[in-house]
DNA sequence: TTTGAAATATGCAAAAT
DNA sequence: ATTTTGCATATTTCAAA
């Protein structure tokens, strides 16, 4: 399931983490090989697995939805939403599903437009289990690349 | 600090969250506009600060590093890293902080090779408060696009 | 915002390392 | 076997309307 990556795999994998609309020629210049090796190289870096996507970042707070929050829950036992995520196919604003280790069966993060949005979200995602929120304030390390290390 | 967002711009939005890598040609296409009048409104949302980013993203365990964690974090006051998370800069494996209400000041995602990678990680993160770790399962909804509602 | 021409970038096949 | 070269196609950018 893994594959070998090389110093060039690397450089790519850096440059297209930091900015993923660079042309195959400007990332040829940087890592210093021909645009074709590159486009071969990012092809076999998506088909491995490796690069699952590529996504324009959006300020949520720029769009008008500026209300945050992080919700623990503890679902009830064959609801679980780690389990049935499609139970939250008509919540776009879900954005993210994380299953974790111990008493805490996930943790989701939720956009919204408004505390009272957020509110109406509770409720329901306290329909699949117990729920604990916290608003996110901040984002002081927003994301970071997987580097070579 | 908030822009007027018409239904041209969503849909450049939606198509760019789901494929940066998208031409401005094929965006055209899409959203049925030309494409010199796309450029200029991927532009513009980039200058208004609506899109922060364009990021490949990569499968951290298809890189050899499939111990990921959540770490919530309560600080010691003054030295708490979601005032100075340039104390982290240092840290390649920790990947995002969040700052919260709550008495948890922070979730920090930190992406390991191993357990005992993680054990050093924690032990540095315990040098600027308590903290409390979950290991990531899976991730059931990895991202969705913010949408127009 | 669109059109059209010039500059760039991409993809394929063949050759070279 | 992988990488580069060269050429044909496609895309991006700029000027003008």
């Amino acid at each position: 399931m893994s594959i070998e990556l090389d110093s060039v795999d690397w450089a790519l994998l850096e440059a297209l983490q930091e900015d993923a609309r660079l042309s195959y020629n400007e990332l040829a210049r940087r890592v210093h090989v021909s645009p074709p090796t590159v486009a071969q190289r990012v092809r076999r870096l998506e088909n491995a697995g490796v690069i699952t996507g590529y996504r324009a970042t959006v300020d949520p707070t720029a769009v008008g939805r500026p209300v945050i929050a992080l919700v623990r829950m503890k679902c009830y036992g064959p609801r679980c939403i780690t389990v049935h995520p499609e139970l939250l196919d008509d919540c776009p604003e879900v954005v993210e599903v994380v299953r974790l280790t111990g008493d805490i069966c996930s943790v989701v993060k939720v956009v919204t437009t408004s505390i009272s949005e957020l509110e109406r979200l509770l409720v329901r995602l306290g329909g699949y289990g117990e729920t604990s929120s916290a608003m996110v304030l901040s984002t002081p390390i927003p994301w970071r690349p997987v580097q070579a290390g």
